[in-house]
DNA sequence: CAAACAATTAAATAATTGTTTAATTATTGT
DNA sequence: ACAATAATTAAACAATTATTTAATTGTTTG
C-alpha cells in the first residue's frame, strides 16, 4: 500500500485525479490529454490504484478508471488533526483571523 | 516558492507540522522529538518555510518556528475542486455514499 | 575578545522517483 | 488460429530528494 501523500504530490498525478474527477476513463483515451507516455501514465495509475485513490474496473480489453471519494479523506483528516479544528469551520475561522489582522 | 505538495509528502515534515500544532518551537526543541540531525531538520525546515506552511521568526539566537494556518487551506481546496462538493458537506457525502451501499 | 551555543550552509553520497524504449500479456473480431 | 488493439511489465537511465559529516555564520555572556 503507498501512501496516499506521495501519490498525490505529484503534478502528473493529481492531473489524473482532476481528469477522473468527471467520469471514469480508460488509459488510452487519458492519453489524448497528456503529454506523457502509455507506460508512463500506467505507472501513475498503479501508484495511484496502490494509493486507494483510484479503483480499477476491467471491462474486455478496456480498463476504467475511476476516483475513490472515500479516500481523500484521509488527508482532509490530517488537516482536521492538525488545526485541531472541524473542518467544517476551517474556513471561516481563517478568514476571521484575517479579518481580525485587518483591524 | 516550493510545491506546498511536495512540502507535505515527506513523513518528517508532516511530524514537524503536528508538532508545531501546539505551539512555535525552536528547531533545538525539536530535534528532542526527533532521530534526524539537525542540519537534516534545517532543510526539511527550509523547505516547509519555502511552501510557506510555516514562517520563522529570530529572536536573539534562536529562532522560532510557527504554523501558517493560512496555507493548509490551498490543499483543502484542491479536494474541494477535485470532488466539486463545498467541504463543509464532504464528509456527510461520503457517508451517505457508504450507507447507501449497505442497504 | 574569547568561549559556548543555535542554527545554517556546503559538499558528498545514498536512496527514491520518474521516464523512456522494447517486450509481453490479455482480449476481441475475422 | 491470426491480426489488431489495450494496457501492462521489464530493464535501463536520468533526475530529484534526503541524509550525513564537516565547516561556517551569527549571538550571547563571562
Amino acid at each position: 500500500m503507498e501512501s496516499v501523500w506521495k501519490a498525490v504530490a505529484d503534478d502528473s498525478r493529481r492531473e489524473i485525479l482532476m481528469l477522473l474527477r468527471k467520469r471514469k476513463m480508460t488509459p488510452s483515451e487519458m492519453t489524448e490529454h497528456f503529454h506523457f507516455t502509455a507506460p508512463a501514465l500506467s505507472s501513475h495509475l498503479r501508484i495511484l490504484k496502490s494509493a486507494d485513490l483510484v479503483t480499477e474496473e476491467k471491462l474486455g480489453k478496456n480498463r476504467y478508471y475511476s476516483l475513490n471519494e472515500k479516500k481523500s479523506l484521509e488527508i482532509v483528516n490530517f488537516f482536521e488533526k492538525m488545526w485541531g479544528y472541524n473542518l467544517n469551520s476551517l474556513k471561516e475561522y481563517v478568514e476571521n483571523k484575517e479579518r481580525k489582522k485587518g483591524t
